[in-house]
DNA sequence: TTAATTTGTAACAAAATTGTAACATTTGAA
DNA sequence: TTCAAATGTTACAATTTTGTTACAAATTAA
C-alpha cells in the first residue's frame, strides 16, 4: 500500500509513534506540531489523509478543517480527528465539521490503522485494499497479518512469503524449484528438502484445531492450498 | 476460460472472424479499426489481452506498443502483433518493441488460440485453464486433479501421467513401447508388462461404480481410451 | 552487548509409490 | 475344443518421497 499522510498533533510522543507505525506500512508521513505550520506543509506534502489532533497550541482541529474544507484543492481531504478522552465528544460526533472519522485517546495502532484503512477505502478505493483471501483465510499484504476466520496467525517472514506465494494462485500446483525460485531471494541456494520444513511449519500455524487442511502435498509434484 | 481480449486491426474479415472464434471460446471480445480510437477503448475495456495489427491507417503498431508500455497501468499487457507476410517480419522480430509474441497472417485460428494461451499462461497463469476432457472425465494439469462427473479421482504420479497421455490423444491406440517412451522418464528400463500393472491400477481408480469402461485393450497392439 | 527469533540442514520416521514375479484368466487360432 | 500367447490380478519388497524433529548457525530485536 502506498499513501501519504500528514499528522498535525502537539504531543511528540503520539506523533513519533504513529509516524513510525505508519511507516512500516508503507506510508510516507509528514507532520507538524501546530495549525498554522500544518496547514503550510500539507499543501506542499499533498497527503491522502490528515491525522488531525482536537486541540492543538494555536487554531483547533475544528478551525483546521473548516480551512481546509474552503481550498478548493483539498477540500476532499479525509480527515480522522483525535481527540482526548473526555474532550468533548458529543460536540465532535455530532459536528458537521466535514470529519471522515475520529479516534479518542489513548487509541492502539491497530484501531487507528483500521480508521485509516476504511477511510481510504471510502475516499479513494484503489489505493487500498491489498488483501489476499482464500476460503477463510486472509492475508494483509500491508500489515502483513494473516488471519483465518478473524483469529491472527503469527507466521514467520518466509512462512508469510510462502503462504503469500501460495494465494497468489491458490488451488495451483507449484513445484519445489518454482517455489524457490518465487519465495526465496535470487541467487541463494538452499536445498530442495529445505521447502518440506517451512511447509511443515507453515502448517502447523495455518491448521487451527477444526480447520481443514489448506496445504495438499502432490506427490512427486509440489505443493498447493486446497 | 475467460478473459478480455482487445482488438486493434483494420481489416473487417479478420476482426470478424477472430472475434467470433474468440467469443466462442469465452472470451470477451471488443475492437478497434484504427490505432487512436484503439488506445481510447483500451483503457476502458481492460482488457488481459491485445491483438495488434501491425499496419493501421493510423499509428503503426510499434507506436501504439510503446505507448501502452508509457502508461504505467497497462504496461504489462500483453501483447500479440499481426504482421501480413513480408511485411518487414525480421524487423519486428527483432524489435523489442515489448511485443509478446506475434503471427504472420494469414494463420489459422488454431495457431492465434495456441499463441494467446501461451502468453496469457505466462503473464497471468490463473486466467487460462489447462484442462484435458474426454467423456465425462476432466483433468486439471494446473492443480493436477482429475474428475469423473464432479467426483474427484484420486491418482498416483505414474497413474496421472498415463491418464494424461491417453488424454492428449483420446480413442488412440497406443502400444507399450509408445506409452513407455512418453509416459516414463527417458532412459529408465521397465519391463513392457509393467505397463499392464499401471493400466489396472488406473482402471481400478478411474472405473467408478455405474461408470462405462474407459480404458480398451486392444490385443497385440496395446491400449486406448474409448 | 545479550536474548530471542528465524533459518537451513541433517538424520531418522512414516508413508506412498513402484516394479516385478507369480499365478489366474481370457483370447483366438488351429 | 485345445492350447499357447496375451492380458488380468495380486502380493510384496525395494525404492522414492514426504513428514518430523532437533540443532547449530545466522539474523534480528532488545
Amino acid at each position: 500500500m502506498n499513501g501519504k499522510i500528514f499528522i498535525i498533533e502537539d504531543e511528540p510522543s503520539i506523533i513519533q509513534l504513529v509516524q513510525h507505525n505508519l511507516e512500516k506500512n508503507g506510508f510516507i508521513v509528514s507532520s507538524s506540531v501546530n495549525g498554522n505550520d500544518g496547514l503550510k506543509e500539507l499543501k506542499k506534502f499533498q497527503p491522502d489523509l490528515l491525522l488531525l489532533d482536537w486541540m492543538l497550541p494555536d487554531l483547533s482541529g475544528v478551525e483546521i478543517c473548516k480551512n481546509i474544507r474552503k481550498d478548493t484543492s483539498y477540500n476532499n481531504l479525509p480527515v480522522i480527528m483525535l481527540t482526548a478522552k473526555g474532550e468533548e465528544e458529543d460536540k465532535i460526533k455530532g459536528l458537521d465539521s466535514g470529519v471522515d472519522d475520529y479516534l479518542t485517546k489513548p487509541f492502539s495502532f491497530n484501531e487507528l490503522m483500521a480508521r485509516i484503512k476504511a477511510v481510504l477505502r471510502r475516499s479513494n478505493p484503489n489505493t487500498v485494499s491489498d488483501n489476499l483471501k482464500f476460503d477463510d483465510l486472509m492475508l494483509d499484504r500491508i500489515e502483513k497479518r494473516v488471519f483465518r476466520d478473524d483469529q491472527e496467525i503469527k507466521l514467520g517472514p518466509t512462512e508469510f512469503r510462502l503462504l503469500e506465494f501460495f494465494l497468489t494462485n491458490p488451488k495451483r500446483v507449484y513445484s519445489r524449484d518454482q517455489i524457490l525460485e518465487s519465495v526465496w531471494p535470487n541467487n541463494v541456494n538452499v536445498e530442495s528438502r529445505t521447502i518440506d520444513v517451512h511447509i511443515r511449519r507453515l502448517r502447523q500455524s495455518v491448521n487451527l484445531k477444526n480447520k481443514k487442511e489448506l496445504i495438499r502435498t502432490v506427490r512427486s509434484s509440489g505443493y498447493s492450498l486446497i
